[in-house]
Parts: C-alpha cells; sequence; structure tokens
DNA sequence: AACAGCATTTGACTCATATCAAGAAAGCTC
DNA sequence: GAGCTTTCTTGATATGAGTCAAATGCTGTT
C-alpha cells in the first residue's frame, strides 16, 4: 500500500488537483483539515444514495463512476485518475457508484470544513470550476462515443486514451509506437464503451488480428502505430478528450 | 421576435442564470456589459472550432450542442434551455455546434469583460460552477441512457425529461396526465438518443399503440399516466435529470 | 385548388451486437 | 504444482436497431 505523503510539497498531484493554484496559506489551511484513505483494488469506496460527509481527490491509482439500473445493466460515467476529485460541495448525498479499480490513495477532507475553505479561497473553487469544464468536455466526448461510435472504434478510442494518458504521465510524445498497461478487465471496458465483455472481447482479438496492436498476455498492449490507431478510432484531428 | 428585457429586473431568467446569486453594483456591472442577440430557429449560433468571443445565457427558446464524427454522424450532447449557458471563460474556441431549435433570445457578454468581471465577483463564479455541476450530472445520466437503454426506453426517458421540464415551467405537479410540445423534430430527438429518426418514429408509433402516450398532430402529446411513462423509462427512482 | 417541399410514418430486409454456452488461459491458494 | 477461481476467448444463434425505399401527410405558395 503507498505511503501517505507527509506534507502537501512532496505530493505527486500537487499542481493538477483541486489544490494546484493555492499558496502559502491557502495551501496550509487545506494541509491541516486534510486526512489520507486508502482503498484495495475491488473495494467500493461509496455507493450511490449514501451519505457522503467528505470529498477528496485520487492521489495515486484508478478508480471508476458507475451508475446501474434497476435490472443491473451498469455504465461507467467516470474514470477517476490520480489528481481527480471526488465529490460535491453543497450534496449530502453520492449520486453515484465510487469503486477502486486498482488499490488507491485518497487525500480527502471532511465536507463541512472543505467548504468552509472553498468559501474563503477563491482558488479552490477557481480551479474546481476547472477542473469540473474538463470534465463535462470529457463527458461529451464521450456521449459521442457512446450514441454514434462502432464497436471497434470504441475499443480503439478508449485504447488510444489510455495511450495518450499514459504517455502525458511518462512524459512521452504520443506518436509512433507505444506501449502500455491496460488498468481495466474486459467488463470494465464493457462497462466504459456501453459494450458486452464478449464483444469487447472479440473486438480486441479483431484489431490484434489485423495488425493495429498487439498483446502481452491479457493487459499489456502495443500500438505499433499510434496514427493507425487514432484512424480506427474514427474521431476527427486530435479527438482526446483525457488531458 | 421576443423583446429584449430592458433591465435584468424584468428578466425571466434573473433567478436561475449565471447572474442569479448577484445583487446590486454586481447585477450592475453586468447589466453594463451585456447585450442583446437573437436567433431564428435552424440558424446556427457558432460552429465547433470557431473563435468565439463571447458568452451566454439564453433567455427564451431552445438551442442544441451537437458534436460531429468526420462521416456526419451527429451526436447531440446538450439541451440548451432558457437560463442555461453557453461558452466556457478562458477558451477560445467554440468546442460544440451550437443551434438553435426555436427563435432563441440570448443575453451575451464579450468574453474579455466576462472573465474580468467574475474574477472580482465570487457569486458569479460560484454560480456557474454550480449550474456545471448540474449538467455534468445531466450528461452522466445521459451517458447511461446511451449506453444501456433501449430504444423504447430512450424514448420514454426523453418524454418524461420534456414532461418533466413543462410541468415546472407551468409550475404543476409532474404525475397522472400530462400533456405538453415537443419541441425537437423526429431527427432532433434521434441526434439527442443516438438513434435514426425512423427508429424513433417506430417507437413513439409503438408507445401511441401501446396507450402509454397520445398524439394530437405530430407534436403534440399527452401522457394518460405519468407512472406508466416513468417506468416504460427504466429509471430506478426518480430519475430524471433536468431541474 | 394544385403543387412543391418537408417531416413523418411504414415496410422489407440487413447487419451489428447481444445472448447463451463452452472452453482455454491466467492467477491464487494450499 | 495441483486444484481452485476468475478472467478472457470463441462459437452458434437470436434480435434490436439500422438501411434503403416508398408512401403519407402537412405547410406554405402562387
Amino acid at each position: 500500500m503507498d505511503m501517505a505523503p507527509l506534507h502537501c510539497n512532496d505530493c505527486p498531484i500537487r499542481h493538477r488537483a483541486v489544490c494546484a493554484r493555492c499558496e502559502g496559506d491557502e495551501l496550509e489551511r487545506l494541509e491541516e483539515i486534510k486526512y489520507y484513505r486508502s482503498f484495495e483494488a475491488g473495494q467500493t469506496v461509496i455507493w450511490a444514495g449514501d451519505r457522503m460527509d467528505f470529498v477528496g481527490s485520487v492521489v495515486t491509482g484508478i478508480a471508476t463512476l458507475t451508475q446501474t439500473l434497476e435490472d443491473g445493466r451498469t455504465q461507467m460515467v467516470g474514470l477517476l485518475l490520480p489528481s481527480d476529485f471526488v465529490g460535491r460541495p453543497g450534496r449530502m448525498t453520492a449520486a453515484y457508484n465510487v469503486t477502486a479499480t486498482t488499490d488507491i490513495l485518497m487525500c480527502c477532507f471532511r465536507k463541512k470544513p472543505f467548504e468552509e475553505v472553498m468559501y474563503k479561497t477563491p482558488h479552490i473553487a477557481q480551479r474546481l470550476l476547472q477542473m469540473t469544464l474538463d470534465e463535462l468536455d470529457a463527458a461529451r466526448e464521450w456521449m459521442l462515443l457512446l450514441g454514434r461510435k462502432t464497436a471497434r472504434e470504441k475499443i480503439a478510442s478508449l485504447l488510444s486514451i489510455v495511450a495518450r494518458r499514459d504517455a502525458s504521465i511518462k512524459m512521452l510524445e504520443a506518436t509512433g509506437q507505444m506501449a502500455f498497461d491496460l488498468p481495466l478487465t474486459r467488463e470494465a471496458m464493457a462497462d466504459y464503451l456501453g459494450l458486452t465483455l464478449e464483444t469487447v472481447s472479440r473486438q480486441i482479438s479483431a484489431l490484434k488480428r489485423d495488425g493495429v496492436i498487439r498483446l502481452e498476455g491479457k493487459r499489456h498492449v502495443t500500438v505499433p502505430d499510434m496514427d493507425r490507431l487514432l484512424l480506427e478510432a474514427g474521431d476527427d484531428s486530435d479527438g482526446g478528450f483525457l488531458a
């Protein structure tokens, strides 16, 4: 399990999270009220509808936001990566299920104190607005995928998102040959893309057969030609929604 | 064409729009820089990718936000109703096509002055954050619809959203028998729901045949039993995303 | 009233993805 | 490393929604 950073200055998400614009005593105030929580892969962080008296940021690991219909059909509505924010100031209950996909570490604040600090610190509200607008853009790109893309395009889109994110973490350019690990099971991918797990598996096999990707094991993917993958994703222009 | 309100105090969206929390001289500052623009039904307000040097609120009428793939497939990603905000502070170009569905009146601000006022006026940023979070929730509800609902459920969901919105405008309860006009063509409904126009037409006919709705003309809908419609929409609990 | 131009409905047929059902591969546990 | 369990792949088949095509109904025009 990850060790919690002792001080915000050492925090890996210091410059991307909700605290990014805070300095000096602004940061100090957050520092005072923060606490860390960790969850193991597979664990549920919170259930939709449950009372939620904290908010927080993902520091390390990956979590998902999902919604379900009565009969069990489920749709992922958000993928939470390091620096992403969970919870909504001013709301009592969780709107979605939050589940840890890998082991995760979260930097949390009790909701009440956080809201108080936020109202005194415009930099926090400004950053949160910016992050929320980015998430809204991502959600809309995702709506296009869900509503109009074919299964093959959906898979190619997801792979290119993961490839790009991985490149940005490693500070590499997202072109030419790329290799990365899939952080999601086939089922999670299906829930993300609005497909069944069988269709996901078949389309991955098809992309492999057509030489668009190579697989080592189930999870490690090599993309020999990123441009080819982007073409398969069907986006015009760059089309990527993950920063 | 609508007449522009002369003063914010007479504005029909005064208490729901981005200016909702402003009072006194805060409102005065916005008043000074606002201007009105109107667009006719069918007109494009702005194209994705174009330079956008204003932001604004829909005062009356309905507009849509759409995204398209190169080959012309299009997906609606937002439905703009009175009080909804268009544009993003801090961004140069429009991310989506904005099209007037009915004649609309917009209350606009040039981007630069608006941003300046916003940074001096926390009430504006706070309200915009709240509105953006609401939109994000709506987008996620919509993702569940796009990814996991059947065509019939999608149509029923759309009808119940429109019914609820109509009730909220007329200050009625959304139960029992309801009647309203569809503000969208079959094609716009298809773009909203990720379906083809033919499927939309067929499912509306099916709901009519099954007595879930009645039609007078193409656009006027009567719902004899709202609970029945909600059941057809397949949401658990209330499931509605439009306030 | 006749016509043009849309929006909508309906029909016949196709096809992509879901469903149902085995099996194979990969990870864990003891 | 044998025996689980879980994840993933693949096959056969069904089905919901798409596609292509035609007919119907509305609206506005002259």
